[in-house]
DNA sequence: ACTTTCAATAACGTATACTTAAACTTAAAT
DNA sequence: ATTTAAGTTTAAGTATACGTTATTGAAAGT
């Protein structure tokens, strides 16, 4: 059994269909995946006996469920009025994203001072490749995809399970603002050029240069998607 | 009712002892705290009756408590096997050092970059003070409280709550190392400089500068104890 | 002795039952 | 009419009960 990780999306592969999974385990994806694609919109609210009726189960595992994506910031559990999605406000956003900067730019150096396997570098440059095909044919949903493939890409190679898991959870907190600002914004050229330069600077071994390149291509992507929900009056999504 | 962090101990303060503490909250700090003061050292296991018990109370809230020390990485749940308190190796202490050095450079450059309050700059400066004076006389113990309020005090100025919440949960899963190799390693004089200088660098508004300042005390820190740990066979704490 | 099979045990996952107290209703009083 | 107080409802927190299945230990076979 493996997991693929696609847009946020933790995909189970049944190689042996043996395992059965807990319905713990089956609330908390279930609800995950219905939160990220806005089947469960931000301010909704459900008691625990709504959801455990919902997934047809009793509410021992769907409270599990719950506490685990309270934790990951996802929901809000307030005693007497259930769980509900928390919305995203521009200052949330500046948060989330400064934590991903802060983590990516690192990661970016620390591929930058190691030895990278050429597997490894394969990888980061078809993303990118991926990224400028899809922007060719006006593919935006293609983009999105091969650019996240890229950011955790480069996490995935540090070989930081600790920061593979948080980048993975706070691009997830942000996951619905970027699919819906995903057609409001410029096309992303720009962006196709940072990671391509993020790339020659791990590949020139220049660590510092690694980090600043990633460090101002993640803060101008916040600084833009912020703008974009202000202008918008779009204070929380 | 207040929160107080202390050395990552969550500290609750009653002030109008009221609010009756859920078991399952009590269940987490109470473990939380039995973890991180070695009461259970890393290693043991216990079933969740066993637990239950010894909390009296029911497994429910147990449970409860310990999804979220598993969540956190300070515990491991198999399922037959109970919980079983996480040994440290070194490779966990780089990876958990590589996250808060990312973090709290980050957090160095924010506050560099921002209008920091006279109040903030004080309790920075007196975190160091503090640092000086606990290291005059040989008073290890005020010296870690004195530095871990410096470095947690950085994250509270940068106001993101996200990044203050998860440099705590990091700095706990490594509390037990910093705390057993304390006193194996040389004064820590070195610290009080880089802390000196950090300082300087926010109130010059160097931004660059707070960073690699803050980035390079850490890699040395966490290079320190990786080699002190290598050195004396401890493979895993 | 060592492995394998099978049965007994018990730990976990889940459901359900119970208790408490917050929130809502209704009624009374100003 | 608005606030207050009492009563009712019900959601959450916790305990307990139950079924399933991994683990363990003994017995049988090599």
């Amino acid at each position: 059994m493996g997991l693929i990780h696609v847009m946020g999306f933790a995909v189970t592969i049944h190689e042996n269909e043996k395992a059965r999974i807990p319905f713990a385990e089956q609330a908390y994806s279930e609800l995950k995946r219905q939160i990220l694609t806005n089947e469960l919109p931000h301010g909704s609210q459900f008691l625990e006996q709504e959801i455990a009726e919902q997934l047809s189960m009793s509410r021992t595992p769907t409270r599990e469920a719950m506490v685990r994506l309270a934790n990951e910031g996802l929901v809000e559990v307030r005693p007497r009025h259930g769980m509900r999605v928390l919305p995203i406000s521009p200052k949330d956003m500046a948060e989330v994203y400064g934590i991903i900067t802060a983590l990516e730019s690192s990661a970016a150096g620390i591929l930058a001072g190691m030895d990278l396997s050429e597997d490894g570098l394969q990888s980061l440059m078809k993303a990118v490749d991926d990224m400028d095909t899809a922007l060719e044919h006006d593919d935006l949903n293609s983009w999105v995809i091969a650019d996240y493939e890229f950011h955790r890409q480069m996490v995935v190679l540090t070989g930081s399970v600790r920061m593979l898991q948080l980048v993975d959870t706070f691009r997830d907190q942000i996951h619905r603002v970027r699919m819906t600002t995903l057609h409001m914004r410029p096309k992303p050229y720009k962006s196709n050029e940072d990671h391509r330069a993020v790339v020659a600077a791990i590949l020139a071994r220049d660590v510092k240069k690694a980090r600043d390149i990633q460090r101002n291509h993640q803060e101008m992507a916040a600084k833009m998607l912020i703008k974009l929900l202000n202008e918008n009056h779009m204070t929380h999504i």
